[in-house]
RNA sequence: GUGGAUGUAGCUCAACAGUAGAGCAUCAGGUUGUGGACCUGAAGGUCGCGGGAGCAUCACCCGUCAUCCACCCCA
């Protein structure tokens, strides 16, 4: 056997069980709020055949993971959600019930270059309704992140915006915009000059954007926001945001952390992009398949709620370790095992008995572990086990039944 | 794709042109029935890889690979 490096691959990661905990916990945050509005689950394959991913993303295409399997089929890996999400509704036209409420937490992989925040393999979090043109839809989503991040306590505002506020303006120009908030005004103005506008106009189109009032769509938006009882106070219209204009089409929006910039989950209205995924030929092929929503980014939620201390300290899973003494009283340990094990109460023994006691305490405050069940011949002879909390150092010896009594609610 | 930085013990990092050291982690002791703290000791490195200059280098030069950061781009 050759020796191998232990390494990962660059822009993967491991997640050793610390992290796992947290980041199980945030899942399952998000899960029950999805839920907690009819969203439903939605889980594609990790890979797809590569046609149906090829030509959806434009230049970004060559970050798609694509090879040939042994059968010469060729493959790609999920690259994003939104597009395995139209080939389920293409496929599953009959079985799904419309509107479309779902949500997706899987990984996808992307070829990048890696950089702070930013990995190949990353989780990704949509939640979307598909088939609804409904303001009301609108307003749900931004209500559903508005709860996610009460939920979370983490203090976010919202920003909106309609994608009307750009018709007129040349898409290049738009991405300077985009970068408002990051780089500043000077910086803006001078990117659009380099991209070819003069100098005068771009001062002038920034500044009617600036002043651009709420469009129609953003007021009936808001009007339906707070009726549902949204917390108003969180929402801001800013008619700068541009993002990701390439597929949005009306109402898109952009939540950030207090104090911290960058976005922690962005989404909006794309009418005009799962009808393009539709094959020719199907009923509705062509046809607009309205379609609002938004992506949560996992990460650097994670990483906020990790500054600001808002992740609770997560336990180890065994709330006791029995321990074994010596060879003679192992016998008795497993019974005790075994009663607790009986009475469903989450629990390990430990996997050496010929090892010291100090060896099994050292296991159980390293793993976390509440109580550390003692039983050696003082115990046996009194069938009795001594039970020490390791948080306070307490201990009482007890008989097993007592225990289970004690623990058992 | 572009630019910058860094590769030395399992981890985080020192040092010095004369063939490497600390802290943490590991293991063993400090009264073989008690963890987190402390003390003592041990083990652990072809100094990323290849080449070059030099009496000699981990240290200098060149190349290469890897990682990190930033830019570009962007869910």
């Amino acid at each position: 056997m050759i020796k191998i490096k232990p390494q990962t691959l660059k822009g993967f990661r491991d997640f050793l069980p610390k992290e796992v905990k947290k980041r199980q916990w945030l899942i399952n945050i998000l899960i029950s709020v999805f839920e907690s509005y009819g969203f439903e689950p939605l889980e594609t394959p990790s890979l797809e055949y590569a046609e149906v991913l090829r030509g959806k993303y434009g230049e970004e295409e060559k970050l798609i993971y694509e090879f040939e399997t042994r059968g010469k089929d060729k493959v790609a890996l999920r690259y994003d959600q939104t597009v395995p999400l139209s080939r389920v509704i293409t496929q599953y036209q009959n079985e799904l019930v419309f509107p479309f409420k779902r949500y997706q937490i899987q990984n996808v992989w992307r070829g990048e270059n890696p950089q702070k925040g930013r990995y190949r393999e990353f989780i990704q979090c949509d939640a979307d309704i598909i088939g609804s043109s409904s303001p009301i839809a609108d307003a749900e989503i931004l209500r559903l992140v508005l709860d996610v991040y009460k939920t979370l306590r983490l203090n976010i505002t919202i920003k909106i915006n309609d994608r009307e506020n750009f018709k007129n303006m040349d898409k290049k120009y738009v991405s300077a915009i985009d970068k408002l908030e990051k780089i500043g005004e000077s910086a803006v103005l001078s990117e659009m000059v380099d991209k070819g506008m003069a100098s005068e106009g771009a001062k002038k189109a920034l500044s009617s954007l600036q002043k651009k009032p709420q469009t129609a769509k953003i007021k009936e938006i808001l009007s339906v926001l707070k009726k549902i009882g949204a917390d108003m106070g969180r929402i801001i219209y800013e008619p700068t945001l541009a993002r990701g204009l390439n597929y949005y089409t009306e109402m898109i929006f952009e939540t950030v952390a207090q104090n911290s910039s960058g976005s922690l989950c962005s989404g909006g209205r794309f009418d005009k992009l799962i009808g393009k995924f539709l094959p020719a030929g199907r009923q509705g092929s062509g046809v607009n398949v309205p379609a609002v929503g938004f992506g949560l980014g996992f990460d650097r939620t994670l990483e906020i709620l990790e500054e600001k201390n808002l992740i609770p300290q997560l336990k180890s899973s065994s709330k006791f370790l029995v321990t074994t003494f010596n060879k003679d009283s192992k016998d008795k340990s497993l019974e005790v095992y075994k009663k607790l094990r009986d009475e469903s109460i989450n629990c390990e023994i430990f996997l050496d008995e010929t090892a010291g006691l100090e060896k099994q305490l050292k296991y159980a405050d390293k793993k976390g572990i509440s109580y550390v069940l003692i039983i050696g011949p003082k115990e046996i002879k009194e069938d009795k086990a001594t039970i020490k909390n390791l948080k306070t150092g307490d201990q009482k010896t007890v008989s097993v039944e007592e225990l289970i009594k004690q623990f058992n609610n």
